[in-house]
DNA sequence: ATCGAAGGACGGAAGACCAAACCTTTTCTT
DNA sequence: AAGAAAAGGTTTGGTCTTCCGTCCTTCGAT
């Protein structure tokens, strides 16, 4: 019987032993986080279909990973359909122009949906109120043209999913905080798993939209509570959706 | 052979390739992580001096990793002073009493100053709204006596800086959502670097408790807006502190 | 026809990680 | 006092990942 030996225990209160301190360390290789980043970057549309990659040589020292482990990234994006390469003086890496169809969200992706959400509810709600504080006009401007895109495209939800994402990342940007950034990509990578098995009725996308303009408003006068408000009732809105058709937790 | 098919530019409007997309992957080792992991916990304190961990082969078990692979973690954080090993049959690891001499924070971080504050700008308003949703009575009843802890710390900024983090630790654990907790430890990690070179006379840190309290009522009441209003101005207190002592962005 | 820039392929060296033992020290139990 | 038990300490060997360098192949541009 393994006794609890806590002889010591701090004058200001011995609070549980926090559990997620002892959780597994789980390390991606790089090969894997590589596959990863650029997996989400494609499914994201933040590399549309039909761009092209830096040349691997150049793609390799950016990322700071061996070459080899590049093309193993690279093969492995180009068995599961998403890019292509075409070899010779204007060869390249491709991104598929009919991406392969997205694949169903994971058993433990269901699991964890609520983690994710919680994880997403943060990440906006401090890009709301940075982006608030330092938006410049011009991001602004290019956003209201992207909540314009949206608009135009509530009959087609997976236009609409890319807009909507180009606006949040967009938003991200403006805080000019490279970490939140790459926190707000990584989660919506997370979020398209789960939103796109879900019917979202052009109804829904308008009032959608609707509150990405009040939002872009509320930044734009700099009022970082409002925009927390209306940041908050925007994620709600998914949020319920998906306890409506997920195992709630 | 598919030809060079790059004429197809998104409709939606091309916005600039993001950067984050292409930065370095630099994967930590399960070594590195594990150090980190505990090393941080310690300087924390959600490790207390004098507290023991658990066993090498339980543990090891626990972070999923090999034991020789636990063992040069543990060797580094004995040279480093932070933890000792006795053997035999009640033996054990356990955290160094007189902690060693926190070291100075590194240039890096202090580069990074502005980008750490924006991520726990995000996770502490995440915190803050979940709490205010999902706390439960127990876990405020606890937190109060915290806040009790503060006031009667204001000289010893060690101490002080201890029952902070347990503080803000506390509440990301009442929001149930354990990456919220992983992510609020490794802020505070970071922030505890920047933070502990700072003077913090004692008005300063009454007046920062006082807004811990003012956080906490919000919270029972479930008044989230309130809750992130109070811990945005907690926030700015010590960003502008920060601000004015590193070199500006 | 040639050059140059791209992808493609190989082979070895280094290092990280793991697994499974075995050794040493201390303490508890009988 | 003897031995079992529980801990840290040590050794060995193997697997897998990653890196580095080199060479090959393709094919548009000049």
């Amino acid at each position: 019987m393994a006794g609890a030996p806590d002889h010591r225990i701090a004058a200001a209160g011995a609070l549980a032993p926090p559990e997620t301190v002892f959780g597994p360390v789980r390390s991606q290789t790089a090969f894997e986080e590589t596959v990863d980043r650029l997996g989400t970057a494609i499914k994201l549309g933040l590399l549309p279909p039909g761009s092209r990659l830096p040349a691997e040589r150049e793609l390799c020292a950016r990322l700071g990973i061996a070459r080899s482990t590049l093309r193993q990234a690279l093969t492995a994006l180009a068995q599961s359909g998403h890019v292509f390469a075409t070899r010779g003086r204007r060869g390249g890496t491709f991104v598929s122009d009919p991406l392969p169809p997205a694949d169903p969200p994971s058993p433990e992706m269901l699991a964890q949906w609520r983690d994710t959400c919680d994880q997403r509810l943060a990440v906006e709600l401090g890009v709301a109120v940075l982006a608030a504080e330092r938006a410049e006009r011009s991001d602004l401007d290019a956003l209201d043209d992207v909540a314009a895109t949206l608009d135009g495209a509530l009959e087609d939800f997976a236009a609409y999913r890319q807009a909507d994402i180009r606006l949040h990342v967009g938003l991200a940007e403006a805080t000019r905080s490279t970490r939140l950034v790459q926190s707000m990509t990584e989660v919506q990578g997370a979020m398209t798993d789960l939103i796109a098995y879900i019917a979202h009725p052009p109804e829904v996308l308008a009032s959608s939209n609707a509150q990405h303009r009040l939002l872009l408003a509320a930044v734009r006068e700099r009022d970082a509570m409002r925009a927390v408000r209306v940041m908050s009732e925007h994620l709600r809105g998914t949020e319920h959706v998906l306890a409506g058709l997920l195992p709630g937790s």
